[in-house]
DNA sequence: TGTACATCAGTGAACGCGCGTTCACTGATGTAC
DNA sequence: TGTACATCAGTGAACGCGCGTTCACTGATGTAC
């Protein structure tokens, strides 16, 4: 049972976060002032350190909390596609993170942009960070089990540079399939930060920018062996 | 012929550029001020003024510079590979790209990064910022033309959303090895981005990472129908 | 149930910082005759 | 070649800004007896 006063704790740190969450809204992590925060709020400047010992741990706790939001829209997404149809599983996942990263592109500066200066990132945000590089393995280990035609990959893929990811794949997906899949997410995600970032003005016309973003997700889908 | 006084001013211009690429080895685009690059050079901050309009105007330079290093770079490597060796060529791009990329870190985040808040690029970085991709679809349009065979793709490509970057390849290029050709610029910078923004670690060991990076680039190859 | 004390939340002032930009100025360089 | 004036480079002080963080404080909430 929580006494009164953790409850209002809880729930200003709550307030605090989502005060964070606004100015994320209109301004980038580099500008994201815990200051402004706090007036959002109406507290003090100093009231803020309360309830955060310093502006890198408010940064740290957005972080974590774009991270699973970004995780949560992928997962939902993703979980929506029959089992077996690993392209369409794919296809989801990459419609749903651009979707996030368009509606929140301060929400993804701050996890996949260029690092804030002199923040450094604590252990702590790992779990949330997998969640979408995880998604992939799941379904990439789906696809291979399913029997999924594996794509013509290079000789000599060297699978000791990839101990962790290869572990976390299983045995029954070959290395380099596990590296094509990561691969992908690397495309996705850059991909995403090339439009939010203006890369592909004068390249993708941005009123058919849906169906361009599609059609190479699902090049990439095919290339990855999910198709 | 240049008067003194022309010749001083472009002497200290370049100083002036020289000191903001030095800033640039420490520190990132966001946190490069005009008052230390004025320190660098040995000037009064409001001397700065006298050969910038402003810090944006700064920045801009600073930005055509290192898209022009980068273009120099895997311009240079890439014309050092047999022209027929397409794979090569493509190999050579992505070698060259990291390479710069890893040892000038907060140039590539200047370029390719999340931008600088409040700064908006000025149509005069085009040039500069295009001869990467300028590059990339020189070398699809010689792979074409040799008549590598063209990589599985799904059906439909929105041809009519790529308008630009259609014409820019020529009508020998379809459509959908002109978009894959995209892909490949898009998973290079994506890739170089996450091994230089730590999202690898974990992933990719960095005893081997060359290695790693190779195989990757060789297999985004073999997927765009390079080799 | 009531009292005495400890814990905690929030305040407002202050510190020290560095920034971009402006401005009136001095002195040197260039130009026209 | 010499002079008179215009142009330009560079200075240093100042403006105004907002930031992260600290600190001594007040008053409210919780706890032990």
């Amino acid at each position: 049972m929580a006494t009164a006063r953790e409850r209002v704790r809880q729930e200003l740190t709550r307030e605090i976060l989502e005060a964070g969450r606004r100015q994320l809204a209109t301004v980038g992590p580099v500008e994201l002032s815990l200051r402004a925060v706090a007036r959002e709020v109406g507290l003090a400047s100093s009231a803020v350190y309360r309830y955060f010992a310093s502006r890198d741990e408010l940064l740290t706790a957005l972080i974590v909390e774009a991270y699973d939001e970004l995780g949560d829209a992928v997962e939902r997404a993703e979980a929506a596609v029959p089992r077996a149809d690993h392209g369409a599983r794919w296809a989801a996942v990459c419609t749903a993170a651009r979707a996030w990263g368009l509606a929140h592109p301060h929400e993804f500066a701050l996890v996949y942009g260029t690092p804030v200066p002199g923040y450094v990132a604590p252990r702590s945000t790992v779990p949330a960070a997998t969640r979408l590089p995880r998604l992939l393995v799941a379904l990439l280990r789906d696809a291979v089990a399913a029997g999924r035609p594996a794509p013509v990959t290079p000789a000599g893929v060297p699978a000791g540079a990839y101990g962790d990811l290869l572990e976390i794949m299983g045995p029954d997906v070959p290395a380099d399939r596990a590296v094509l899949g990561m691969e992908g997410w690397t495309w996705l995600v850059g991909r995403v930060g090339f439009e939010l970032h203006g890369h592909l003005v004068g390249v993708v016309d941005p009123a058919r920018a849906d169906a361009a973003y599609a059609w190479e997700a699902a090049a990439m889908g095919t290339a990855l062996g999910l198709t």
